[in-house]
DNA sequence: ACCTGAACACCGTTCAAGT
DNA sequence: ACCTGAACACCGTTCAAGT
């Protein structure tokens, strides 16, 4: 029963998925595993590292081919792209954000946006901005509808949640600024 | 010594300020107060509603009034305000943050926000996403600055964090947005 | 009303030792 | 290279009992 790096990752996906985030613990992972909490540290250096890498794995199983021309319909992609990846796991959003804080992997979409941002016709600074803006409201956004979504279906409580609608409205807010910064 | 709840919340922000989040445990914080753990239950149930307790007080403390007269100038008060209030506590991004996204408390900068742009010329459904757009990118990059702040502190990197002049310019992204659509 | 003492059911991580 | 066994230093929470 021997394993390699990935086989932890993966599993701890799995365990993500299955039981949430509060439930993945390094024993719970290491029984998932048929192994003692200890092997882990083979693979990983610590926990941190290990949801880290799971955070990666998540975005990276998301990537979908680009398809629009135009600068700004593929930031749209790109965001909607973020928000379907994170909301495919439990828990993704908490996962792929807490990574991003402590700058530890998860840097591929914000890399992709700021890529995509300078294909408009907009100042290096204005670029960084709106990056981290787009990122910061596809993020929050997220975090958000999914703890909505597990709240209810966990027959918590029965509120709208603020939808797929609503996070494109937010989105366009965003654009409709760059888009005029753009065009001058 | 006998104690009160506001003695207990008082104590785990101080207990926030000078040694963290990580640090803030109900042992910990019992020890503090020269108490045992199990006293601590008698002044609150858990503690997920001890820290969204916290997260009420940081932002009951940081009120302050205010002055300007058009609407979306309040509204970068209100979130010049907010941010500040977050970084005026160690870890206190990630401690209102999180409040607000399970739900419990920190609702009170939302309405003010909500509030506000109502005076603006603005549907309904715009101003409610308008409220959470504006309140995840101060989250998010207040979240970010501060965790930048503490890292060069701890003497761990020396990068220039998305200081203040890049926060005021993600609002106003949000913000020219709005101000078109509210002249209409 | 507020607190103690003791317990229950867990954590992440380290480290010598095994194969 | 990958894993075991055992330990260390913790957690949050409950509950009967005390004043």
């Amino acid at each position: 029963m021997r394993h390699h790096r990935s086989d932890v990752i993966d599993r701890a996906i799995a365990v993500l998925d299955e039981y949430g985030l509060e439930s993945l613990t390094m024993r719970r992972l290491a029984t998932e595993l048929g192994v003692q909490p200890s092997a882990l540290y083979h693979h990983v250096p610590n926990k941190q590292t290990l949801l880290a890498a799971v955070a990666d794995e998540i975005v990276r199983r998301g990537r979908r081919p680009r398809r629009a021309k135009e600068w700004d319909r593929r930031v749209v992609e790109l965001c909607g792209e973020l928000r379907d990846t994170m909301l495919a796991y439990r828990d993704g959003a908490e996962v792929v954000v807490t990574a991003h804080t402590f700058g530890l992997g998860a840097d591929e979409p914000a890399s992709q946006l700021r890529q995509t941002l300078r294909e408009g016709n907009l100042p290096d600074d204005l670029v960084d901005v709106a990056t981290r803006a787009l990122l910061h409201l596809v993020f929050g956004h997220t975090t958000e509808e999914q703890t909505a979504l597990q709240a209810t279906s966990a027959g918590a409580i029965d509120r709208p949640p603020g939808g797929p609608a609503d996070f494109e409205r937010g989105l366009e807010l965003v654009l409709d600024g760059l888009r005029f910064k753009a065009s001058r």
